[in-house]
DNA sequence: AAGACGGGGGC
DNA sequence: GCCCCAGTCTT
């Protein structure tokens, strides 16, 4: 029996019933899409439901405002993605009058889809044979051909996309690509895949030869790097503070923080009071500085952890603009900062 | 070609 | 602590 006649029959006993395979609409696919890039399902399926629900049609998202988005983003994590997928509806609303474009080629020129999001968008909405490669696909071509090229080199990318192209099923791509991915996730899993029961361990390479835990292949990536921040918690009188928005390229972009002052190392009060940044936030200003956490919270992202102090403010006669304390919770913030809100924010204001 | 970009979960 | 996740964009 061929690749896709037992890839199939495995997925059509074993698929998982998502909301988006109930629907070939491709505003909702597009959505799923963007939202499952470096995601998993379970993480990202509350994200799809809450902007479904709030967003039921692309004009809907299209109107509202970067902000609103970016609040419903949050906690997702990879914010260009949001950033990216609000500019796309702008676009397609306006400029397409609603429709997205219905192939490969053009799905692949909205910012945000690349090479992977364009083919599941072609194949799955307009039954364009076009490959997807995800990092379930790298993972069950990698074992079952025995393939050792690293699959993040560029020579590893042009292989195992020729390679699912293919295997893929001109019938139905829709159908074979969904399938594909599916399998990876649910059972030639990174770990402990279920080679015993597989529906193609007579043919795996990587089983034959004891190779299923080496592979794929993947270059190593760079370090974690350390970074320190204090965060500046005005504590104004009439429970208000301060928020800034992020600007610029780094993490968390378009997202709101207190104001910030990053050191090369831990710091105590003295140390932090003769920083020029913290100097520059509080220049002729009379004010007391009180360090909230006894230790410093360390905030891991995939590439950097953050060693964290928040340092509570106060400050009379603060020249920064000031917001309400109750409406601190509708700005979008990082994951670090909800969590510290969480801690210090009386409860009335959640 | 190599980095940057989040957060959560598995082991 | 390290790896992975329905990748994309920038340098």
């Amino acid at each position: 029996m061929d690749f896709s006649k037992r890839l199939t029959h495995w997925y059509l006993q074993n698929k998982r019933d998502l909301p988006w395979r109930n629907t070939h609409e491709p505003y909702h696919i597009w959505l799923s899409e963007i939202m499952l890039q470096q995601t998993r399902i379970e993480q990202g399926l509350p994200y799809y439901y809450k902007f479904t629900e709030a967003f039921p049609r692309v004009f809907d998202l299209a109107d509202a405002s970067t902000d609103e988005v970016l609040k419903l983003w949050q906690g997702l994590g990879y914010y260009s993605r949001a950033r990216n997928l609000h500019e796309t509806a702008k676009y397609v609303a306006n400029e397409l009058d609603g429709k997205f474009p219905e192939s490969y080629k053009g799905l692949i020129k909205l910012k945000g889809v690349g090479d992977y999001t364009a083919s599941a968008i072609a194949s799955i909405c307009y039954n364009e044979p076009v490959a997807v490669v995800d990092g379930n696909v790298y993972r069950v071509l990698s074992r079952i051909f025995g393939i050792d090229t690293p699959i993040n080199s560029t020579k590893g990318i042009k292989e195992f996309k020729a390679l699912a192209m293919e295997l893929l099923d001109r019938e139905d791509p829709a159908t074979f690509n969904q399938a594909l991915m599916e399998f990876g996730a649910l059972h030639c899993k990174p770990q402990n895949p279920a080679c015993e029961v597989c529906p193609f361990n007579d043919k795996c390479i990587a089983l034959k030869e004891h190779k299923v835990k080496e592979l794929p292949v993947k270059l190593k990536k760079a370090k974690v790097k350390k970074r320190y921040f204090n965060y500046l918690v005005f504590d104004l009188e009439n429970n208000k503070t301060v928020l800034e928005q992020r600007k610029g390229k780094g993490i968390w972009n378009g997202l709101y923080q207190f104001p910030l002052v990053e050191s090369e190392r831990p710091i105590g009060e003295d140390e932090l009071r003769s920083l020029d940044a913290f100097k520059k936030e509080l220049g002729k200003e009379d004010f007391s500085v009180e360090l909230f956490n006894r230790e410093p919270v360390v905030h891991k992202l995939s590439h950097q952890h953050l060693y964290t102090c928040f340092w509570l403010v106060n400050s009379s006669g603060i020249s920064k603009e000031a917001i309400k304390l109750e409406e601190v919770l509708d700005y979008p913030v990082p994951v670090l900062i909800e969590n510290f809100l969480n801690e210090y924010l009386p409860e009335e204001y959640k």
